[in-house]
Order: C-alpha cells, then sequence, then structure tokens
DNA sequence: TCGATCGTTCAGTATTGACTGAACGATCTG
DNA sequence: CAGATCGTTCAGTCAATACTGAACGATCGA
C-alpha cells in the first residue's frame, strides 16, 4: 500500500474512532474511499494487516450504515465491496432514522410526565421539537445536496484540467 | 427517584452509549433534562449512584459538548450543572465543528492525491465538499430553528392548557 | 459427490474503556 | 492557620469491546 494511503486510511480509523464506531471500520471506510476498484474481504483482510472475520464484521457494518455496497460478478463467488456512489446522502438517510427514534422516546415521555414537572415537560418538548426539526431539515436537505453536487464538482473537476 | 425518572435516565442512557458516549454521561443528560433546579456534583453522584469522580469527568464532557453548563452561587463554594437552555444550538455547533475537521482532511488529502488516482481524487473531492455543504446548512439552520421553536413551542404549550 | 473456496459465526483472548476510592490542590470559614 | 469542603486527577480494577483462528454451512466446478 502507498504511504500516502496509509497515512490516510489511519487517519479515518482515528476519526471514525472519535465518532464511537471500531477504529476497523474506519480503515476499510477510508481504503476503499481511494480505492481504484472493489476489494474482496480477503482482499482488504491482506491490505489493512487484519483478519477476514473481522473485515467481514466491519464491512457489513458499514454497509448497514449505508456506505458502502457489495457487489458480485458473474463467475465469482466473492462479494466485492466499493463505496455508495450515494454515501453521503445514506448517511444522512441513517442519521435521520436515528433522530426519529430519539424524537418519538422524547415525545412520549413529555406527555407522560405528571402536571407538577411543568419545567421538564415544557424542555422535553422542546427536544423533542428539535429533533422534530432536524428530520425535516435533513429530508429537504438531501436534495438540496444533490443539486449542489452536480454543480460544485463540475466546476471543480474543471478547475483541475 | 421517582420510577418514571429513573426509567427515562436509563433510556436516555442506552440511546447516547449508542452515540459513541459514555452511558453515565446519558444518564446525567436524562437526569438533567428533567431536574427542577440545578445539581451539584455530590447530589448527581448520589442520585445517579456513581462515584463523584465518574460524574465529574462525564459532566464536565457534556459541559464541553455544549449541553450543560456550569452555574455558582454566591456564598455556595460547590458548582452546580443544568442543561443549557440554548443546549440544542450548541450541539449543532459542536457538529459543525468536527463537520469542518473532517472537510479539512478530506480536502487536503484530495488534492495530494498523485494525478493517477483520479477516481480516488474525485471522491475525496466529493466527501469533502459534502462536508462543506453540511456546514453551511447547519449553520442557516440554527436560525431556523430559532425562529421555529418560538412558534411551536407557543403553540404546545397552549394546547397543553 | 468430492474438494475447494467463499462468507459468517463463535469461543477464547487481548485490548480498550469506564468506574472507583484515595490523594491532592484550591478555596473558604472559624 | 487549622479544619472542612469543594472539584479534579490518578492508579488500580473491572467490564465491555474488538480481534483472531477455527469451525461451519453454502455454493460452485470437476
Amino acid at each position: 500500500m502507498q504511504d500516502i494511503v496509509q497515512q490516510f486510511v489511519e487517519r479515518m480509523g482515528l476519526m471514525m474512532e472519535a465518532d464511537g464506531l471500531p477504529r476497523s471500520a474506519g480503515r476499510i471506510f477510508g481504503f476503499l474511499l481511494l480505492a481504484e476498484h472493489p476489494f474482496s474481504l480477503d482482499e482488504l483482510a491482506d491490505e489493512l494487516q487484519v483478519s477476514k472475520a473481522s473485515v467481514s464484521t466491519n464491512a457489513r457494518l458499514l454497509e448497514q450504515l449505508g456506505i458502502l455496497e457489495r457487489i458480485s460478478s458473474p463467475g465469482d463467488r466473492r462479494d466485492f465491496y466499493r463505496m455508495r456512489q450515494d454515501a453521503w446522502e445514506r448517511v444522512m438517510e441513517v442519521g435521520r432514522r436515528r433522530w426519529e427514534a430519539m424524537r418519538v422516546v422524547l415525545s412520549e415521555n413529555a406527555e407522560s410526565l405528571p402536571d407538577e414537572m411543568q419545567d421538564a415537560k415544557h424542555r422535553l418538548r422542546e427536544a423533542a421539537e428539535f429533533h422534530g426539526f432536524l428530520l425535516g431539515e435533513a429530508g429537504t436537505m438531501i436534495e438540496r445536496w444533490r443539486a449542489h453536487k452536480r454543480a460544485a464538482l463540475a466546476a471543480s473537476d474543471a478547475a483541475a484540467d
């Protein structure tokens, strides 16, 4: 693996770890972000110097988070992983589900509080309202991002030529 | 502690744990979300059945995340913690800082990649662009939230009377 | 059907992370 | 200044988590 790739992979491992995910998952993410083609489990295990079992678990985690996708070639029983083209939209979608779960909990508890806890009820309502607000904003944001992406990246790539 | 409070506190502990934070921090958060008045370290340790050392560490963590604030009364050497009134705006601000850090890393690496890695460079540029986009959106979102909050909560409280 | 090669799962292990109790410095009171 | 009471820090302990190697079922070609 090239030195600059290795360095970037480690960096992503640390940043994902700061977000509460396994460092290995971050390394897989970093590696595939730079990969020129899809990689199999064994190839990833070899490149990242970890066991196939670890790659299997963490790659599946990233797949569930909407970051990776698994592709298969005819005549090849192996699965190959690569970044999803719409990875970032998917990440935002996963975030929305978490916010929705939080909103539900906050909202239900706000209404079930006894009447003498007015302050608490008010704070819970505000918290629930905030998460509902986030939910809505994130929804429209995905569409704005699609438009933004086309414009921004066209300009960026043109500038590089 | 009332049963309904205890249940909510545990719930918040689990949800924060799913977000990668210590469960104890989540419990403090949940408890103060329902608290009718600020609490000292010793009171929190007593209520949540954990050591004062643990409360000290986790409360400070929540303070850094912009969720809690520490207040002091004249003639009392103790510090008291309570939810910040603008906790959610602060949380969003902290998120923005993380996205900015990520954007910088992605952007720098995109430009330092060798020319033969065109695909990787394109993906990194897109990833950096996404985080920059998030950054901008979150900025304007804070202002929209302030307006939204006033309208929504006024209606909500009125309906409850 | 046999052997080879996938991906996944699982028990065991190592490492990381959280919590505790004690010690400490700082700050106030008597 | 002595004693008390804060909050923080730190070494030690305990629990949770991630990783590994081996075993397993599934799938395919010979």
